[in-house]
Parts: C-alpha cells; structure tokens; sequence
DNA sequence: AAAGCGGGGAT
DNA sequence: ATCCCAGCTTT
C-alpha cells in the first residue's frame, strides 16, 4: 500500500500543475480554494479564487462583508450555498473562534459547508493531519486499482471507500499523500480513455487487468430533469427598472431578478393578457406597453432545464404591487449579484 | 436514502 | 446527448 502510495507522489512530483493554492499553509486560503473547488474545475474556478482572495484577504474581512458582495463574487459560478455558507463561517469563525481558522478536525467539520471531504482536504494540507480526501478523483482511482465495484453514491460504497482511503493513506505524509491522490485522479486516471499505457500503476490496476477501467468507478445515476417556464418582466419606468432578491429554498436564494411569473408554459403576445398573474402585478397602472418579447431562451443545468423569456414593456405610473420590488436606475443592476441568466440577458441587450 | 443545488467543459 | 467536476445540506 504505502509503495503505491509512493509511486503517485513521485508521479505527482514530476507532473503536477502550478497552482496558487498549492504550497501554502494558510487554511484561510485553502478553505476558500476548497470551496470554490466543490464540483468545479480549477480552470472554471481560478480567476474566481484570484479575485475573491484580493478581495476578501483573510476571515476578518470576509466575516466583515456583506453576503450581497460576497454573492456578487460568487456570480457565475454556481451553487451559490457555497457563497451564503463561506460567509455565514466566517462569522462562525469570528465568534466561536476568536478570528482564528481551527486546527481541530471535529470543530473545522462543525463549519457552514464544510463536509467530510473539506474537512480533511483542509486538515491534511494546511496542518498535515492524518484524514484522507476522498473526492471524485479519488472514487475513481481507488475504484480502478483495486477493482471494486461497488456503486459510490450508495451508503455501502462510501463506508467502503472511507476506509479503503484511510487505509491507503500514508501517514508519513498525509497531505502530500492527499494531493498527489487527486492530482493522479485530475490529470492521470481520467474518467474517460484514460493514457493506461503510461501509468506508473498499470502493472498493480486491478481494473487493468480485467479490463474494467472503462466501467469503474459505478454510479447509480437517476438526475431527473424537470423543466420549468420563468417570465421575467424588464419594467421600464422613466429610466428605472424592478428588481427583487430571490428568497425560500430554491435555485439562486438570495440572488436578485427581475420580477418573475412562473409558469406552465411561457408567455408569448398572444396569451400574455389573459394571463391572471399577469393582471394582478400591472392592476392599477394605466398604460402598459410591450416593448419587446424576446425568443425562449432554454438554460440547461445539470437537474433543471429553465425555459424563460425576457418581456420587456414600459408603463406609466407605478401600482401598490410594485412596492415590492426595488426601484433601481437600469445601469445600476450590475451592481447586484444575479444568475448566469440574467446576465446572460443583460449582456445580449448591450 | 434521496432530492436539490449551477455552470461549463470534455467526449 | 451524457458525464462529471477538490460536495454539502435538507428532506
């Protein structure tokens, strides 16, 4: 094991990737790296890492800030709890811990998104302590060396290779041991075709030697796509326009849209004024004029596909149902964090 | 145990 | 189209 162990550090030594959140010792910042790694590759998330570090240097100023800034830093990029619970920790670490980041493994697992995974990945490479990551590098090349099958998103196969990881880990150097794990699993073994022929572990793979590399690591997938239909409405007023926050456990909490009508279906000129949301929101407003309808723009995610439409109309007074939303200059929108569709939208209109 | 949460790149 | 990425939280 330990010899195995060896191989993919000497591996990792000649082949690994320069990054900024390498080689250092601070847990502030591999904290952040962490987060912001959590199902995103480092090239979606390096210039995000970059930004947010100039930005937010250490935990005092990051429990400092308004969680609308901090969103507006996260904008883009996705699983936006990541963003409200790095925040909310920074608070946590403020308060509960003196401004200082733990160096507990137990209190460290106690912050706001921070799960097994994090945890040790912070453990291991800011105070070496002896946790092993497993990610989905890791499923991937434990699975394929030693040839186990069982399906990785089930409770079984994750008692399993918990401790299949902290079996392998070795102790005399956990954290470089943790990296040189992933990076292999990163650059090396790939989830697809992976460069067998020039794998320092090819003679001790078990999935290579019964040809199974293709179909391990097993996953029960079951991603159910729903599709939803959001109407936005671009109001113009004078030079102003609506926005309001998103609230309640759903996609993008706590980012800030134009006002919304979901429906079953999208709204087109000719089903728009029979529509009784429709009414309600413009009851008491004299005139209202359809500006433009833009085209059904779908906005595909990994479990939702967002049909949505921009509408853009003008009126001429405001009602009481618009006191519910923040007036705001129209240029002033990019000041707020919104979803990549919104932006999206924003950004076709210049 | 299952569902929900974003966005993008590789194949 | 499908998979999956340095996963976590809520139900």
């Amino acid at each position: 094991m330990q010899l195995l162990s060896k191989t993919i550090v000497n591996w990792y030594n000649t082949n690994k990737r320069e990054l900024p959140w390498r080689d250092i010792n601070d847990p502030y910042r591999i904290w952040i790296s962490e987060i912001i790694l959590q199902q995103t590759r480092v090239n979606q998330g390096m210039n995000y890492y970059l930004r947010f570090i100039e930005r937010f240097p250490n935990v005092s100023v990051l429990a400092c800030a308004e969680e609308d800034e901090v969103l507006k830093y996260w904008q883009g990029l996705g699983y936006y709890s990541r963003a409200r619970n790095l925040h909310k920790a920074a608070k946590q670490i403020v308060t509960e811990f003196n401004s200082v980041f733990p160096t507990v493994h137990q209190e460290v697992l106690k912050l706001a998104g921070i799960g097994v995974y994090t945890a040790a990945a912070i453990c291991s490479f800011a105070y070496n302590q002896p946790y092993p990551v497993v990610d989905g590098n890791v499923y991937r090349v434990l699975s394929r060396l030693f040839g186990i099958d069982t399906p990785i998103d089930s409770g079984k196969g994750i008692k399993q290779f918990a401790r299949l990881a902290q079996d392998f880990l070795d102790l005399s150097q956990p954290g470089l041991h943790n990296q040189a794990l992933m990076e292999f699993g990163a650059l090396q073994c790939v989830p697809a075709s992976p460069d067998c022929k020039s794998c320092p572990l090819v003679m001790d793979c078990r999935a290579f030697a019964s040809d199974m590399v293709s179909s391990l690591p097993v996953k029960t997938q079951k991603v159910k796509v729903k599709e939803r239909f959001f109407n936005y409405l671009v109001i113009e007023f004078n030079v102003n326009t609506f926005i309001r926050k998103r609230t309640g456990a759903d996609i993008w909490k706590n980012l800030y849209e134009f006002p919304l009508i979901e429906s079953d279906h999208l709204f087109t000129a000719d089903n728009l004024f029979p529509n009784a949301d429709f009414i309600a929101l413009f009851n008491g407003i004299d005139m209202v004029n359809i500006v433009n309808i833009s085209v059904p723009v779908k906005h595909v995610l990994t479990h939702r596909i967002i049909n949505a439409v921009f509408i853009t109309l003008s009126i001429s007074n405001k009602n009481r149902q618009l006191e519910n939303y923040i007036e705001i200059p129209v240029r002033q929108i990019d000041e707020y964090a919104v979803s990549r569709l919104i932006e999206l939208f924003l950004e076709s209109r210049r």
